[in-house]
DNA sequence: AATGCGATTCTCT
DNA sequence: GAGAATCGCATTT
């Protein structure tokens, strides 16, 4: 059994968001399978975070999926034009998540080339290779991630996470949270998480 | 009903 | 390193 179960997400969301490092995101669509090895992540830690979209405790239309089952997905839309995918973690009720913000393309290299610049991997720089899957949004681009996938089951069959077939020893880095300097307190806790190296980590 | 702005990316300089 | 693009959501009137 690779792919993710339920109790692997039911758990502390910080343990979880360093347990995803070094993990396969699957993702399947239209007959295609693309998959990424997840790189970078970010905790956001429910009604104590003031970094946290549900630091307020309120359900509201965009962040009712972070209130739900863990194992499924959070997806939202941010500066009105790029969407950024989250695992919800914890329990059902608890509104915590995991932000995947970057990923190293492993499979599907073409379709993810076609998502983000419309031409074949091939023919990309080595600019642009770099800049396929790093960072939060650029994921859901080549990814083929967007709101329609708000609220999927990642135990399901289109949006899935996975343990690859021989795991790498890593080392993890532990850093300040990207883009949140709003957060007064909350900005400096240490809830991001990448892969020491790695090339598609989005801010080093 | 109106307002203000963001868990980003890209393109320039 | 700075500025623009762009829109749904949360909050305020």
């Amino acid at each position: 059994m690779k792919k993710l179960n339920r109790e692997f997400y039911s758990r502390d969301t910080l343990e979880v968001a360093k347990d995803l490092l070094g993990k396969y995101l699957v993702r399947e669509s239209k007959g295609k399978k693309i998959v990424g090895k997840i790189v970078e992540t970010e905790a956001y830690m429910g009604t104590k975070d003031k970094g946290a979209h549900t630091y307020s405790g309120k359900v509201t239309p965009r962040t009712e999926a972070m209130f739900g089952i863990p194992g499924t997905s959070y997806v939202y839309l941010i500066y009105g034009m790029y969407n950024c995918f989250n695992v919800v973690t914890k329990e059902e009720g608890i509104p915590e998540a995991v932000l995947i913000r970057a990923v190293e393309p492993i499979e599907g290299l073409e379709e993810m080339s076609l998502n983000r610049f419309n031409k074949s991997y091939i023919e990309l720089k080595k600019r642009e290779i770099r800049n396929l899957t790093s960072g939060p949004g650029k994921l859901c681009i080549a990814l083929d991630i967007d709101r329609s996938l708000n609220k999927a089951d990642l135990c399901g069959d289109n949006l899935y996470i996975e343990n690859p077939d021989v795991d790498e020893k890593i080392n993890i880095v532990e850093s300040k949270r990207i883009g949140i300097d709003y957060a007064e307190e909350a900005k400096d806790y240490l809830w991001r998480f990448y892969i020491e190296g790695n090339e598609y980590v989005s801010v080093k």
